[in-house]
DNA sequence: GATTAGCACTCGGGGGACGAGAGTGCTAAA
DNA sequence: TTTAGCACTCTCGTCCCCCGAGTGCTAATC
């Protein structure tokens, strides 16, 4: 059953009111400032209808009412109407999204200092992956004469080195063999793939640059292995206890804890993920949506970008249960828009 | 003018009880527990004699005291019984120093979590430098016809790379040549030295790939650059909210922005370091002591460790002024000299 | 002279009591 | 169907008061 229009509007006024003032709507208020024309005891009745249709709460009997998640969950898919970001909000993402910066990583981190302040909320972003990633080119050379840099790239474009100790001073022709070798064995290969056996079978081919051959090739295990893992990377943590729901330490500690361990988001962005999520498409997961408990009286609103096939992200933006849902949701797509074009223009060849 | 030994113990008496309750401590309670075998009324006497000296506070005129500044210092300095960490501590510690990490972000990410366990405060981990640092060697090499990778090692050690893209694709020996350029003209230069006249030059010598020695020599500056300012990496952010003292959201946010701002930290790092620090001692720094303002109810220990001439690092717990000085210290203390002596034997050649 | 017992004093905090205010639900009238 | 009116409920802030912890001072004791 679909709701009447009054209600709808009632609905959203209620939302509306809540979200900018964090406290309990009455109906006085609703006919005042909803532009409805009714009376406030219309308005009480329409609201205790809604309330049995489980789209409010009341936190006591003579209080106000507070939106339930499925309110907000009418009010992000039907009711909010989309927001335009400011002109200077625009700026500072397209300044953002234009400068220089080419390492994902980096990118990353600026982008969610950027949201985050721009949204005053929390924000995450996290690259997540299909676990086919895989070795695509190994580079070793010496910077010194018993030390080698082993540098892997995996095949959706990610770099990781590393300092390997050598037993003796290598040639540098040796180095080029045992280069060659890592680049037979290894490249192609997915995590599971990379064995023991394997390993012990191309050191033995690499004489006394065995241990050589074995370090890097665990290396590149580690490499992938965090890459199947993701990582993190948060903003404006401390906006958290900007939110009167989290004046409580306890409740405020609880979720902070929760997103500064990188497992819980990891695992938010796999269960809100499986299906059918679109890259650049805005998603809400709120309150008692999520599964963790630490999240059910936040809100999150959150999007993909796209980096090539083997590698997906998140961005997302966290904050109470009553959070502007339409002003983070513009933010976010003006920004995950340009991000992906931008993804897309430049930093990935294929 | 030097405390009688019998102020001494009451004022240690006092410490220990406030830091173990947090609660303003009276003077029954130390009749009863400091051992001294003296009525409360002496010991009274004693305390109000500590207040004038400076190291007592009376958060109001019927309650108990509290330490002030001075008191942590002189307990610190003094007073405190240095703890020996617990057997499951040192082995934890020690199995953390003898996994096989070698890079040093993520030794020192490791050991801010593991340290922050332990102790139950929040950590922070911090690179310095001095401004001297040089690049030390360029490499370029590619990994797909029209991208470069390079990689720039630094005199410390640190080492960085960066995907670069290319107009059209290179030969071999081109990006060789290339890579000669880059270490003839950059290698042995501080960020000072780094010139546009001195890019313009190289690219000069370039033909076809001058926009690929800009890019690098760039990048150069960059790591240069972020290598002077230094990585800050926190851990158990959350754990402020444990304490009493931050119950107050306010407070708890003033405290945790300033911390997740990295440049705070290594403001403090650098105020607090100018002089004689040397690798391997501990160091406090309490309440009033600390120079801004969202630290002056905090209390910090930390101290540092060495990676060769140019680059040296701090590790810090941060907690409440009322902070268990002689555990932090002791579990710092085990793992500072541990880590050094890591440093010393295998990270680094020289 | 140092220590201590005794005592008056101070102050913060906890625990009602109370009233104001906001909001509701219901009833009856429009 | 809407609305005015009204009684009712519940929270919150305030005031008040008392209790208890702790102090400082004085006078007695070692």
């Amino acid at each position: 059953m679909s709701l009447s229009d009054r209600k709808r509007r009632i609905l959203k006024a209620i939302i509306d009111e809540y979200i900018e003032n964090a406290e309990p709507v009455g109906s006085k208020i609703i006919a005042a400032r909803g532009r409805l024309d009714v009376s406030p005891a219309t308005i009480r009745n329409e609201m205790s209808e809604l309330e049995e249709l489980g789209y409010l709460e009341q936190p006591h009997i003579s209080a106000g009412r507070v939106p339930s998640t499925a309110g907000y969950r009418l009010y992000v898919n039907e009711l909010m109407q989309p927001q335009q970001i400011s002109v200077s909000e625009a700026e500072a993402i397209n300044r953002a999204l234009g400068s220089r910066m080419r390492e994902l990583e980096k990118m990353l981190r600026e982008f969610g200092r950027l949201v985050s302040q721009l949204t005053n909320y929390t924000t995450y972003t996290l690259t997540t992956h299909a676990s086919s990633e895989k070795v695509k080119k190994f580079d070793v050379f010496l910077i010194e004469p018993r030390t080698a840099i082993a540098v892997v790239v995996t095949s959706s474009g990610i770099l990781k080195n590393k300092r390997i100790k050598l037993g003796y001073p290598p040639s540098e022709n040796e180095i080029f063999i045992a280069t060659r070798i890592l680049n037979m064995y290894f490249t192609e290969k997915t995590l599971d793939e990379i064995s023991l056996s394997l390993i012990k079978r191309a050191a033995s081919e690499a004489g006394e640059l065995a241990s050589l051959i074995v370090d890097v090739a665990e290396f590149a295990g580690e490499v992938l292995d965090e890459t199947r893992e993701g990582d993190v990377y948060l903003d404006g943590i401390s906006r958290i206890l900007n939110h009167p729901e989290y004046r409580d330490p306890e409740k405020a500690q609880e979720l902070l804890s929760y997103l500064t361990d990188k497992q819980g988001i990891i695992r938010h962005a796999q269960e809100h993920f499986s299906d059918d999520v679109l890259p650049g498409q805005i998603r809400y997961s709120i309150g008692t949506e999520n599964n963790d408990l630490p999240l059910k009286d936040a809100g999150i609103v959150y999007g993909t970008y796209d980096l090539g096939k083997n590698l997906q992200g998140v961005i997302g933006i966290v904050g109470p249960r009553r959070m502007d849902y339409a002003k983070v949701a513009a933010n976010l797509n003006y920004f995950i828009t340009g991000f992906n074009k931008l993804l897309k223009d430049s930093f990935f060849t294929e």
